[in-house]
DNA sequence: GGGCATAGTTGCGATGTGCTACTAAGTGGT
DNA sequence: ACCACTTAGTAGCACATCGCAACTATGCCC
């Protein structure tokens, strides 16, 4: 058995180390349902399919692990990604055919679709929104993609049921059908009105805009907003 | 500002890749208490202060980074960790002054804490168990390992707090009654036991090992298996 | 046989949450 | 003027979960 101390010494190419990525599920609510940005892929592997949008680590870069997702989320979508969270790292062999060894480190970011341009120049390829439920089952996604949308529902999904509310999503001041309306979108179910709202002010998450409400085709809302967090 | 296209090739050696190690949180319950596994640093940085057991991802040897995570256990605790669970990564600049860059995956692991001798030879340095919530506090710990500990406690004690039951720390057959005091153990504090019986059997987790019972200086009670998982 | 420590059960009250039903307040059609 | 419609917002009840306290049961030991 080859012996491994502790404080072997890191000396730069004693050890080969693995071609590391961030890889980023971008969520966002379009249209009443949850989607999840996809880019497709330029050239093999899996070429002409889908995949999670991502870049190489470049540690001359980047500071820590989450100014490389930030980076990455600039240079291949054009916007800042504000609430990024580490979901989890996957590595191994055979992950990426053009080298031996890959780790991902996988991100997950909220933000308003539209906050994204698909076609913002001919340094990114296409861009595209997909229902996430059906992302997280569709087999034809590049490498393990479809897992990984998976596990960032999950965890964003449960979140929501702990009401870590998904304020990226709305505006400053908002009702409260809204941000129901937005929750039942991430979730993929109905939650019922009253006893959401006893949830939100026992946890007194927000406070009420004095005076303020969204008039419309029918009875005026009174507009809350998020309590200094 | 750079390109970064999505295709960058991996070709070895295009960017410089970070150093990569594994640390794993051993966790055990020691005489009623949850306890963490450290390791004295032989060398520099930190030389002589008190570490997570870990070690370098090994490409050419770890088929993935759970493979990885096995290896360093048997090198460097000269045990097999069955119930290894990742927890993160953390990575950046400045993290450990032997390289320019460093990547941590963290593991935990459960594992009884007779499993583990800590003086099996040379090639291991000392080994100590220590009250798990005071290495979480500790600020003399190497590295940001005190953190890592924090992280481990936290998810670990939701596990017990979901009944996801520790069976790694009780023998096949056991009591309810030695079940609940590990959970106790494992909580840092006291459970209430009917509570924790009725949310035991509404869900189903045990079975009765008919028959059996544990006796001992008082009522002998019935003996409990895993129900199938 | 009685004390004692643990095993195991029962009942009650507090809390959280889903369901149903209700009232309130606007628009727009007749 | 009135009513249908739609959304806003509230109230009451049923049910499940869970902590707490009290109780019974059963063995050992003196």
């Amino acid at each position: 058995m080859p012996k491994s101390p502790e404080d072997t010494m890191p000396t730069s190419g004693r050890h080969e180390m693995p071609f590391t990525r961030i890889e980023i599920v971008v969520l966002s609510v379009i249209e009443g349902r949850l989607g999840v940005l996809l880019g497709r892929r330029a050239q093999a592997p899996y070429q002409g399919r889908w995949a999670l949008p991502g870049g190489v680590l470049r540690i001359d870069q980047d500071k820590d692990l989450d100014a490389a997702a930030r980076r990455v989320g600039i240079e291949r979508l054009g916007v800042e990604l504000p609430y990024l969270r580490q979901l989890t790292a996957i590595g191994g062999r055979s992950r990426d055919p053009r080298a031996p060894w890959t780790l991902s480190v996988i991100y997950r970011a909220l933000v308003p679709f539209e906050a994204i341009d698909p076609n913002p120049g001919k340094r990114l390829e296409a861009l595209k929104w997909v229902a996430a439920d059906e992302a997280a089952a569709d087999a034809r996604l590049a490498f393990d993609h479809a897992e990984r949308i998976g596990g960032a529902l999950e965890v964003t999904r449960g979140e929501i049921d702990r009401l870590e509310l998904p304020f990226e999503f709305l505006p400053q001041a908002f009702t409260l059908g809204e941000l129901q309306a937005c929750c039942e979108a991430m979730l993929g179910r109905h939650l019922d009105k009253s006893s959401f709202r006893r949830r939100l002010d026992e946890r007194n998450l927000l406070e009420a805009v004095e005076g303020q409400m969204r008039t419309g085709a029918f009875r005026p809302a009174q507009l809350y907003r998020r309590r200094c967090p």
